[in-house]
DNA sequence: ATGAAAATTGAATATTTATGCAATTTTAGC
DNA sequence: GCTAAAATTGCATAAATATTCAATTTTCAT
C-alpha cells in the first residue's frame, strides 16, 4: 500500500511550507489534500517523519522537519547502491548477514557505512556476503525498521 | 524575586546536559536541585526558554534549547554594555525611548543592534537618549519580555 | 511607607499528543 | 490462489502539556 508513503510526502510538504502548530490543523489540511485519517494515525506519521516542535522565537511553537531531512544527492546514490546489490538479510543474535549479488558486497557495505545507521556497530564485506554487528542495545527489529524508513525513501 | 531566573538557568543546564523527554522527569531533577514547582510552572518556564522537542533520530523525542541559545562571549559583553548604560525605557505607540547614563547611548544602541532583538526595527542614539522603532506587529510588551529574558541572563 | 499594577505561582482543568488493542489490509512464501 | 506474518489504521483512552482563574508576592511610582 503506497497510500501511506504518499501521505507522508504530503505531510512533509505541508510542514515545510506552513507554520502548523497542532495536529488537528494538519489533519484539516490533509483532508483538503485528499487524505482522511485520524489524529492517531497522524501522530504516528509525525513520529515516523521525526518531526519536531520548536519555538517560533516568540510565543508559539510549530512543527519542523529534522535538519538533516534532506537526503543529499550522494546519499541517494548510496541508497541506490544498497537496493541494487542487496538480496537478503538475516540475523543470529547480535550479528547479521547480508547476502548480495556477486561482487556487490563491497559497494553495499560501503554505502551502509556512509548512511551511518545508528543500529550498526560495524560491518565487513566479502564478495557476496556482509557481516554486521549490531550496536549494544539494538535489535534486528530496530535495524529492519531503520532500513524500512531509510531505504525506500528514494522516489524523486 | 531572583528565584525564577535561577530556576530558568538550572533548567537550561539540565536540558543541555541530559536527554529529557517529559516534564515530570525534569520536575524530579529540578527538585533534586532544590527547586520545587509544579508542572504548570515548568511548562511556562519551558515556553519562556523557547525549548523545543525534537526527534533523537530514532524512536524518541527530547527537549532541546534553541540553536542560538548559546550566548557568545562577545554577546555577553554587549549585554553588559546595555546593563551598564541603561536607565529607563518608555514607549509611545510604535516608538520607544531609552534613557542612558550620559555618553552611554551609543554603546547601548550598538549593543542592542548586535543583539538583534526581533522586536526592534531600528534605533538611533544621541548622547543619553536612544530612539527605537518597533517592528510591525510587535508591541512594547514583546520587547520588554525579550529584554527580560535576554538581558538578565548574564551571570557566569 | 502605601497603594496600584504587574509578575509569579498552584490547583484544577482543557487541550494536545501518544498508545494499547482489535480489526482490516497488504505482503510474501509456497 | 491460499495462508501466515507484518503493516496500517481507527477507536478509545492514557499520557503529556498548556491554560484559566484566583491567590499571593513583587515592583514601582508616589
Amino acid at each position: 500500500m503506497r497510500e501511506r508513503h504518499n501521505r507522508l510526502s504530503v505531510i512533509k510538504e505541508l510542514i515545510k511550507n506552513n507554520r502548523i502548530d497542532n495536529q488537528d490543523t494538519l489533519l484539516e489540511m490533509l483532508k483538503k489534500e485528499g487524505f482522511s485519517v485520524t489524529q492517531a494515525t497522524l501522530s504516528r506519521d509525525l513520529k515516523m517523519l521525526k518531526v519536531g516542535k520548536i519555538s517560533d522565537g516568540w510565543s508559539g511553537y510549530y512543527y519542523s522537519l529534522p535538519e538533516n531531512d534532506f537526503i543529499s544527492e550522494s546519499e541517494k546514490s548510496y541508497i541506490q547502491d544498497v537496493r541494487r546489490g542487496i538480496i537478503s538479510i538475516e540475523f543470529s543474535g547480535d550479528m547479521g548477514v547480508i547476502k548480495t549479488r556477486p561482487g556487490h558486497a563491497n559497494s553495499v557495505c560501503f554505502a551502509l557505512d556512509v548512511l551511518a545507521l545508528p543500529e550498526i556497530l560495524g560491518s565487513i564485506a566479502g564478495d557476496d556476503t556482509i557481516f554486521i554487528i549490531l550496536r549494544e542495545g539494538m535489535t534486528k527489529e530496530d535495524l529492519l525498521e531503520s532500513f524500512q524508513t531509510r531505504i525506500p525513501e528514494i522516489k524523486d
